[in-house]
This record gives structure tokens, sequence and C-alpha cells, in this order.
DNA sequence: CCGACGTTGTTAAAATTTAAATAACTCTCC
DNA sequence: GGAGAGTTATTTAAATTTTAACAACGTCGG
């Protein structure tokens, strides 16, 4: 009845449970900290923030739900939820999409973009602070590099074309 | 009336708006992925087994509310919430601090140590695969190195003892 | 001792996130 | 053409997180 392989599982070396230890600490505390600025200087969490940023880079400002929302690596389901509260704020409006019925394009408002301008300097300032001003040339390469590997686990090219693999 | 010094701030150079936009999807696919596992796995999402990993390690399975706080990066409030739903769970149980009346212990209770070291080789497995069998030696040693520096900035050593900077 | 001030942990309310269900639509294959 | 399967976006409800306020205790100086 052992449908358990009873393998002893190997666990983290030292070095290795040093690294997650440090990776942990590093990451929430970051993502607290650009959360809090953000809060405190545009009126929004750094998610809603990533959001506008999309959309700002995105040709004629818009873009797809869906597309959105991979680009954000959140579901639907959270950005639908984002975008009503950025649509309350004037940020964002939405509108349907011409070629399908089904969809919906999310796109920045001239308010929306002039926000985003205000914002992004003092951002950007938060983010160099807390790691390019403080990280040599070659360690931003080793972080761009081992994040690359990451993402590359996390989310093999593609998992959307299953049938490819 | 300008306050504002109107620097023309220092965006982001190609390497470092890749390096961030890389640690960017890395860190919240890695989030969410753990977040599934052990919400799957576990019936808890990362940061409450994180908080159990925490309680397994201390003295006698216990510890302070504001420490266990503190090592996880995390509010009070949210710890308070936190510990609630453990507690529901049967996996931690709060105790009165004996040396000082307004503090509380919580500790991790056997039945909690059990699911505990049930679930560990299913996580360990899953952040294995994630990052440490996907990474160099070097690679690991480079993050580790990252991840101290962005967390000295965000943390100084002294931040709790302003007097002494 | 007393009072001001900081600490510890909780709570209530609001905001956000997740999970599951649903409605509306598109596409493919027969 | 139309049934079935998949896609797109939203909605509802539940869970979690944040923010602000609070009660209770400890500490320190007068």
């Amino acid at each position: 009845m052992s449908n358990e392989p009873a393998v002893e599982p190997r666990w983290l070396s030292d070095e290795e449970q040093f690294a997650w230890q440090c990776y942990l600490h590093a990451t929430t505390l970051l993502e607290d900290h650009l959360d809090r600025q953000l809060q405190r200087d545009a009126g929004m969490p750094h998610v809603y923030y990533g959001l506008l940023v999309q959309l700002s880079r995105a040709p004629r400002r818009r873009m797809r739900m869906t597309e959105l929302a991979q680009n954000a690596k959140i579901t639907r389901s959270r950005l639908s939820h984002a975008i009503a509260r950025l649509e309350k704020n004037g940020w964002v409006r939405r509108e349907n999409c011409p070629s399908d019925k089904r969809g919906q394009n999310a796109y920045l408002t001239d308010e929306g973009m002039r926000m985003l301008e205000k914002a992004a300097p003092g951002h950007v300032a938060a983010v160099r602070a807390a790691i390019f001003d403080r990280l040599s040339p070659e360690q931003v390469g080793h972080l761009a590099e081992i994040c690359q590997v990451m993402t590359e686990g996390l989310q093999p090219q593609g998992a959307d074309l299953p049938w490819l693999r």
C-alpha cells in the first residue's frame, strides 16, 4: 500500500539554505519598501503602478486585458479588479476591442499619463537607491542572468503552446 | 514657489532596465508558484509556512510574537491574523509570556510539527526545482551576495538603534 | 510613587487578492 | 450550419493584508 517512494528528500546545503534566506529577506523587504513608497507618493501599490507603466509603453497606450495580465504576471481576475480601481481614479479607461467582441482594451488616460510622469522619478530613485546604486555592473549582470534562469524554469517558453514540447 | 529642484532624474540604463524587468518577473512568478504549491500541498500560503518553519527552529518551538514578526519581515498585525488562522488549524497555540505580561508566545503544536514534516520535502523539492537545481554554485553565491547588499540598504543594521548612526 | 512615553499585541474597517462560477463570444470539425 | 470545446473578461464570495486605533503593560525620570 505504500504509494510513497520513501526517498530521502535532498535538503538544501548550507550555502543554499543561506542564499534562500537572503533571497526571501531581500525580496520581501524590497516589495514592501516599494509598495510603501508608491502608496505614499502615487496612491497605489506597486503592482498597479506596473500596470500603468505597461500601458504607457504600449502602442496607442492601450492593451488587451489578457496580454496586460500576462505581461504583469497576474491573473485576469486580479487585473479586472485592479483596472476597476484605476478607472475610479480616472487613470485608465476601458473600450471594446474592435476585432474580438469578447475582448476589452484598457488604455491610459491623459490624466493617468500625467500622474505617471509625476510619480516616475521618485520611483526610479527608490529602485536605484535599493538596488542599482548598490550593485556593481557585474552584479547587475549576474542578477539578470539568475532571474532569467529562474523565469525559464517557472514559465518554460512555449508553456502556452504545450503541443510544441 | 518652485520647491522642486528640477533635477533630471537618473533613469535606468538599458542593462539596469533589463535586469529590473527580469527581477520582477522572476520574483513574482516564484512567489506565485510557491504559494500555489503550498496551498495545494499544505493548505496555506507561503508566508504562513515560513512562520511554522521559524517556530520549528526556535528553542522549545516557541517564540515571542514580535520576534517572529521581525524574522518573517511582516507586521505584528499581519502576524496576529496569521497566528489566529494557524490556531484554528491546530498547528500553533498561544501562551502568555511569563516574564512580560504584555507578551505572548506562539508555539508549534505536535500536530503542527507533524504537518510541517509532511509538507517540507515537497516544498524543498519545489524550491530546488525552481532555483537551486538550475543555478551553478557560483550563481548561488552571487545571489546570496546580491540579496545581502539589497537587504543592507533596506534594513540598515542598527535601524532599531538609530542613535548609533 | 507618579506620570509621560514607549512597547506589545490585538482589533475593526477598508483595501486587495484569490478561487470558483458565469456569461458572452470564437473557433474547429463534422 | 451548428454542436462542442476553448477563450475572454467579469462577478461573487471568501481569504488575506493593510491601516489606524486601541488597551494593557513596562520603563524611566522626577
